[in-house]
DNA sequence: TTTACATAGTGTTGTTTTTACACTTTCATG
DNA sequence: CATGAAAGTGTAAAAACAACACTATGTAAA
């Protein structure tokens, strides 16, 4: 107890929204807190910003320790300021949104959080702090920049047939998409490059991979080129 | 000096972007700063948040206090989280941009602020911190928002004219737009209601007034409507 | 009072983009 | 070698977009 202040201030935390998307369902990883408040139950991984480090920084050193998961995509999504959102006292929380694989990441529970786990996005317990408006907006955010913004591919393995990629959309915009057109469209961009490589699985037809071209998006993008699916 | 706390704590503060047309050009809101750090160099509006109250109110408290505006459209843009960003102390800030209509209100130099001066956005002096990085942020906002938002009405009187808006559009996106073509797709929306009156000015014909019906907007809004510009 | 000037206002046509729609291919399995 | 299951492919009609130039209506100056 020796950090004193003229005024008093509020304490800083990061909240991470981090999504994954399993080959059919859209899911959120929330961990369940270990110490009060709300100890026992669903929250999204996050904690307390140190005075030494960036919001970006903070963000994926809680992720690291509550999760395990590491180099992900992370940008930042909002930031919550009601005055009650914790009943400790004053916490504005700057919230991010992560996207990554589930599957490359084993979760892991450590440090504050007594458990982690992926919970499909149409089956969010009751979660702690506001963290369900929290939730509401990143979700709200990832279908805004879905369809403006090439980030889909930060749901996907490396490698992915056309068929995932449009899967993927369907289930987070919860859309039907016509097969033809969702690959005219897609393919058009020139964005995609195909690989020698197929996905075999299952009693059919193999389907050819694609890996995502970001230096050829960076490009056009230079030039105004706007991504739109 | 009696707040004390076991962790060190950043300070919070808000800044806003205040942008404003007049009917020609683009313009944002400096003030010259009456205090040191960078005493007598420009800024963005803003101040330290009170333990309180929430961002949304720090923001219009600040602006009310150093530039005088009052009920303006208002919204979060980005926290800013260098660590070196003030050359006090760690300070974060949570920026906001806003919208205005400069004759609205005559700025008025208060408090803090020596001056308060709109400048366009093309001819912005040095400004003090990271508050260069911090507008030329809000400015790629509002271009992004005005192409898939109705805010563009924020920026112009209740009443206005058809030229006046694609004027408008045409400076902030700074592009050339067909006038028949913008009037036929910004009309086909129905969300302009043509008034009893006429804006007479110059030795030309009147111009139609119209105003923006915000009630039909959200009942489209509802039924997944997109404003696209 | 007439003329010049400045901005408001208006339709059509060719091009591009979007949508709707069904059958063939290729593999694994039984 | 027949079956099932997903991969892959083209066309035509409709809608949206882009390009383009003249008339209408007011004020002010000659």
């Amino acid at each position: 107890m020796k950090h004193t202040y003229e005024y008093p201030r509020a304490a800083l935390t990061v909240d991470c929204v981090v999504f994954g998307f399993d080959d059919t369902e859209l899911k959120v990883l929330l961990i369940e807190r270990g110490i009060a408040p709300f100890k026992g139950q669903w929250a999204l991984p996050g904690g307390f910003v140190r005075v030494d480090e960036t919001l970006d920084e903070a963000a994926r050193r809680e992720l690291m320790e509550e999760t395990g998961l590491k180099k992900l995509f992370l940008e930042q999504l909002y930031t919550f300021s009601s005055v009650d959102r914790d009943p400790r006292e004053r916490v504005i929380s700057v919230a991010y949104y992560a996207l990554t694989k589930p599957a490359d990441h084993r979760t892991q529970a450590t440090t504050d959080a007594a458990d982690a786990r992926w919970f499909p996005v149409r089956q969010i317990p009751a979660l702690a702090f506001d963290h369900a408006n929290i939730f509401a907006t990143a979700l709200q955010r990832l279908r805004g920049k879905l369809r403006y913004e090439p980030i889909g591919f930060e749901l996907l393995p490396p490698k992915f047939t056309l068929s995932q990629l449009q899967q993927l959309y369907e289930a987070v915009l919860g859309t039907d998409l016509d097969k033809r057109n969702f690959r005219k469209k897609v393919l058009s961009y020139g964005l995609l490059l195909p690989l020698d490589e197929t996905h075999r699985e299952g009693a059919h037809r193999p389907a050819q991979l694609f890996r995502f071209d970001p230096v050829r998006y960076e490009k056009l993008k230079q030039k105004g080129f706007l991504f739109e699916l």
